[in-house]
DNA sequence: GCATGATGCTACATTATTTGTAGCACAGGA
DNA sequence: TCCTGTGCTACAAATAATGTAGCATCATGC
């Protein structure tokens, strides 16, 4: 399992080597489009294609490079056939960022 | 310099437009440094050199620009001669990313 | 006054990442 | 067979980040 060299490899999470996941996590939850898919795969699995659609089509290179990321990151699997889902530790990082959903609306209505 | 227009002109916040506050708030978080940025600021103030410090020597130009946003968005603030740090808002959001912090810790254990 | 050091912030060339478009191989279904 | 959809990749152009240097301003010490 090459997992931890992939994600340490060519260019790693930044922080994970320091000892503190936390840095390692915002790294990664940092980088474009991660967040968003995350949040996208909240309620039912959705294809690659599918996706790209709701993530206002962002460009596949992106969208494939951030899921394999995620996926090295066990947030994230692939099922043959049905799309991607969480995984049973991403639906746990996601119901930590649903209150997010009411905080983003009374954001909005800043002065 | 062009405050507004960088946030809601030349690239804006992704989602700022669809009326999904939501999507808007994940593209600004899902900026380099972003998360981190607020992650430092969760304590107490820091001076923009302390802030960058803390963000292993993170390029000023990012900080200052991701510094920029923040304040546009209302999160964070300059208090001069004290530095940045979280506004009232902006400590709303914190508090919803501080059980991340135990997240990541489990989260740095996969298998 | 004058140097010293810290602040917020910017310039700019190099490097890395993202975008946008096109396309591949494979797996059903008609 | 010809479609259509899947996951995924190639590649050039556009955009963003990095690393280094430096600016103007302000407070302190001498």
């Amino acid at each position: 399992m090459a997992k931890q060299a992939d994600i340490a490899g060519k260019r790693g999470v930044r922080g994970s080597r320091t000892g503190r996941p936390i840095m390692a996590l915002l790294d990664l939850l940092g980088r474009r489009w991660t967040l968003r898919i995350i949040w996208e795969l909240r309620q039912e699995p959705l294809t690659s294609r599918a996706l790209r659609t709701a993530c206002d089509e962002a460009s596949p290179t992106v969208v494939q490079a951030r899921l394999s990321e995620l996926r090295e990151a066990g947030l994230v699997e692939l099922m043959p056939g049905d799309g991607y889902r969480l995984t049973l530790l991403g639906r746990e990082l996601m119901e930590r960022f649903l209150p997010l959903h009411h905080f983003a609306e009374r954001w909005s209505r800043r002065s």
